[in-house]
RNA sequence: GACCCCGUAGCUCAGCUGGAUAGAGCACCUGCCUUCUAAGCAGGUGGCCGCAGGUUCAAAUCCUGCCGGGGUCGCCA
């Protein structure tokens, strides 16, 4: 429990009392009070808005009611003082021992510091990621929805929830003939029977030659190993199928080792084509149909826009307007096949009924326009009971000393993702795409990442580690007996840590759960990444005074007691940094190079 | 035309489930290395929080309407 909730609670009990008292009328609903730090530290450690959230409900003004709560907190232990502020806050001001018991359990806690209770006893939550067509390597892009998506089911997992991470393959529909296709010319080619596009078109009419990346030779090449020859001359319709399971998998073989390179991983892959060759769709659908929520019907065309080809047609609708979307949306093609958004409803149906009604998606920006119709499906085919959040990743501008870099994917020299953590390392990747919330774009520049400087977050984190267990290296050589085990490290006398600066980084250590629940209630894990960079700012702060003020330096000659106290908060400080990079997938080094 | 995201310091962005005097980095200016890592720190300059209304004790935050940038828009995935 957090010093911030404990004394929620306090505020709580002593609320009770005073309706108990018939100082406030019985019932009220105590659900909007909260306890956070106040914006200015002068105004003390903790602040209280309940005197301003109760005030009408208790028919009462809020200064009035604040002086009555105040003087009641006052007397609570481990309260030094209870003021009266502004419209009606009230800020607490608490005894040095309340922090510094806080920086006890954090030592204590180690990395799982932070893990709270809050999402335990909830719904399961199933957070799907990546998701990426397996009809090439990963790019950039694709990088930032991976890092978002995993760090946010650990988040969620340290808020106590229980999360499974998953990966839809998009394995059906015409990417994949095309893939197959493209595939297949790879496979002549290895077969030395080369293509262009001319007599690539010529043999195959009304295909294209969608993937022209090379990545697709060797998989080519070891078709032509595994089936011969006796592919080449067959017509598509026998060696289809064939090319395009032998493709996905090589894809999906491909995608699962970029991923590796990156950290990320996933409970479950899920594929579409089994989804629709289970015959789920249609399970799912009947489902909505029982309900009302299917029929047939004629769509407007989207009005301010030219479309040529809009032929006015009768199809089979999901009544998405009824929960919240803007039209209602087709489930069936002309060909008679089902639509990508009706194998995706099948999918989310599937998600439900395998128990995870807390369901969130990331995708990218494009996919905006897809937003409102799935989170439609996902109210209809749980009855209400389900949610959907959708995460929607902007854009990566890739650069180079502020230049950009080009990226053609047509072209097939696309950066991808492999590319860019085999250059600067996937620590870095992982930490800059959570640098900006999900819904901004993000520039990530090549150069800078790989600077160490402060122009590199992430150094400037790792950094701050290696600086706590740098001052417990140099306290050997100072007290070369000395004992830095975590055990002593708990044990240490923490009422050494009486400076200002040091009381200030516990507090800051101390509003690391408040952070971690905050942060995986909004499913927003880079609120992580500010908090990590305004602690570890504090830190090397305080660190620096050092240099003006040899007593404050962490390691003090001549005074075991206080070294070990000193670091004990080093090692707080470096606790909480080690708890979120775990978070965010990206080691905590004890040294720098 | 509709929908979604964005608009905060010269630049890049936090803060947005309403709270006190709106923050950080970069850039620019001024200081600090016989030193536990100066790979850093301290200070300074810099704001009609896009505009206009509304709700509220309280609005950068919520609502409405505009303006500007991006994305998307039946049988692509």
């Amino acid at each position: 429990m957090s010093v911030f909730k404990e004394y929620l609670s306090i505020i709580q009990i002593q609320l009770e009392v005073m309706a108990g008292a018939g100082e406030l009328p019985p019932g009220l609903d105590f659900g909007r009070v909260s306890v956070e730090p106040p914006r200015e530290a002068a105004h003390g450690d903790v602040s209280t808005n309940a005197a301003m959230v109760l005030a009408k409900p208790a028919q009462t003004n809020p200064r009035a009611l604040a002086t009555a709560l105040a003087a009641r907190l006052g007397r609570a232990e481990g309260v030094v003082s209870a003021e009266v502020a502004g419209p009606g806050f009230i800020n607490l001001r608490l005894a040095p021992e309340v922090w510094r018991a806080e920086l006890g359990r954090a030592l204590e806690a180690r990395e799982r510091y932070g893990d709270t209770d809050h999402g335990t006893g909830k719904a399961p939550v199933n957070v799907e990621y990546v998701s990426a067509n397996p009809t090439g390597p990963l790019h950039v892009g694709h990088a930032r929805g991976a890092v978002i998506g995993d760090a946010l089911a650990a988040l969620l997992e340290k808020a106590g929830y229980t999360v499974l991470r998953e990966y839809y393959i998009n394995d059906a529909g015409a990417q994949i003939d095309k893939l197959a296709f493209s595939t297949f010319a790879r496979y002549l080619e290895a077969l030395g029977e080369a293509l262009t596009e001319e007599s690539f078109a010529a043999r195959f009419p009304g295909m294209v030659w969608e993937y022209r990346g090379e990545y697709l030779a060797p998989v080519g090449a070891a078709l032509a190993r595994s089936h011969g020859a006796a592919l080449k001359n067959a017509p598509p319709e026998t060696w289809l199928p064939v090319v395009r399971d032998f493709a996905v998998a090589a894809m999906m073989a491909l995608i699962k080792d970029d991923l590796a390179a990156l950290g990320i991983r996933h409970d479950v892959f899920t594929s579409e084509r089994a989804i629709v060759a289970a015959g789920k769709v249609d399970e799912a659908l009947t489902a909505l149909e029982g309900a009302g929520h299917i029929y047939t019907g004629v769509l407007e065309p989207p009005k301010g826009m030219v479309l040529d080809d809009w032929e006015p047609r009768p199809q089979t609708l999901f009544r998405a307007t009824a929960f919240g979307d803007d039209v209602d949306r087709p489930l069936m093609k002309s060909d008679g096949t089902w639509t990508y958004f009706a194998a995706d409803i099948a999918y989310h149906w599937d998600k439900a009924r395998r128990g995870y009604l807390d369901q969130i998606d990331v995708w990218g920006a494009d996919h905006g326009g897809y937003v409102k119709r799935m989170k439609a499906a996902v109210s209809a085919v749980t009855v209400g009971k389900g949610a959907l959040d959708v995460k929607l990743c902007q854009l990566v501008n890739l650069l180079e000393r502020g230049q950009p870099v080009r990226m053609s994917k047509r072209a097939g020299n696309f950066v991808t993702l492999r590319e860019v953590v085999d250059e600067v390392g996937k620590d870095v990747v992982r930490f800059m795409m959570l640098t900006r919330k999900n819904d901004a774009p993000l520039d990530f520049d090549l150069a800078k990442a790989t600077e160490q400087s402060l122009d590199n977050p992430v150094f400037y984190v790792q950094y701050a580690h290696a600086r706590a267990y740098s001052a417990a290296r140099h306290a050997k050589e100072a007290f070369p007996e000395l004992d830095l085990s975590l055990a002593a490290l708990c044990a240490a006398d923490l009422s050494r840590l009486d400076h200002r600066g040091e009381l200030d980084l516990i507090r800051s250590i101390a509003g690391w759960p408040r952070q971690v629940e905050m942060a995986a209630d909004a499913h927003e894990p880079h609120r992580l990444a500010f908090y990590l960079f305004e602690l570890v700012a504090a830190f090397h702060s305080h660190w620096s005074k050092g240099n003006a003020e040899p007593n404050l330096r962490f390691v003090v000659p001549g005074d075991r007691a206080l070294t070990l106290a000193r670091l004990a908060l080093a090692r707080g400080v470096a606790t909480v940094i080690a708890s979120g990079l775990k978070v965010f997938g990206v080691a905590a080094v004890e040294e720098l190079r």
